[in-house]
DNA sequence: TCTTGACTTGGATTGCGTCCATCGTAGGAT
DNA sequence: ATCCTACGATGGACGCAATCCAAGTCAAGA
């Protein structure tokens, strides 16, 4: 544990965070100014690997991280902004997909995205 | 409805096809050799817009295109290897939202993506 | 035939991520 | 205390996916 991996960890801590690495890597200089993007990568993808955080490709564009990785959760986005807010998940997501369905496959988890507006994009109309 | 086009609409049918933009561009080449990549790209962003054709960022890598958007459907997708499989959903997916879980948010559809290993990929261990 | 506008083309460019050679540094051995 | 060693950090090069843009092509209508 080097002290640019706990200042990515340190970055990466609160509800509803869901930084893209480019902002992780901007939020870290701030505190260790030297700090580089692909050690900001390797930080990210190692606490991916422990299962602190969470990846998320939302968009097709930049990947983005999720501390909020203890309790498992589904995602609501807006299509417009891009806002990403937890939602929890509402009983057993894998129940959805019965065995018969599952073409031989071992499935060990499930992602849900819930796609609309936010209240400040429906606002401003279509 | 150009020529163009119509070679794009048609390399993109079937069951559980799920191709990269590269690789319908790669068909498309076959029955139309002067084809671009910028035309292919044009033609899917336009049969997305029409509700033709789902894109698909299941990996962080290149999107894939699923010209099955009939009918509502989930999918199953390998860790390993990537094969895509389409799976029916069952009940509403809607439903494991409930109104004072949405944060104000107009929801007007839901992605659910099951990971796993698929049969052979499983085969070969861990 | 000429004009117009929509579409295509291919190369340049951008955005995101990874790779790699090199450097720095902490901890152990002497 | 000094030297060795190994792991992590660095930053620039690279690769892939996607988009942008200026120029070219084509078809339909005046």
């Amino acid at each position: 544990m080097t002290s640019q991996r706990r200042v990515v960890a340190e970055v990466l801590d609160g509800e509803h965070v869901h930084l893209t690495a480019d902002e992780v890597h901007a939020r870290a200089v701030e505190r260790l100014p030297e700090i580089s993007r692909a050690t900001v990568y390797n930080a990210l993808g190692e606490l991916v690997a422990l299962g602190e955080v969470v990846e998320l490709s939302t968009d097709g564009r930049a990947k983005r991280y999720d501390p909020n990785a203890r309790h498992p959760h589904h995602h609501l986005v807006c299509s417009r902004c891009g806002t990403i807010r937890d939602v929890p998940p509402a009983g057993d997501p894998m129940a959805g997909l019965p065995e018969e369905e599952r073409f031989g496959f071992t499935v060990s988890k499930v992602e849900v995205t819930y796609r609309g507006l936010c209240p400040s994009c429906a606002g401003r109309a279509a």
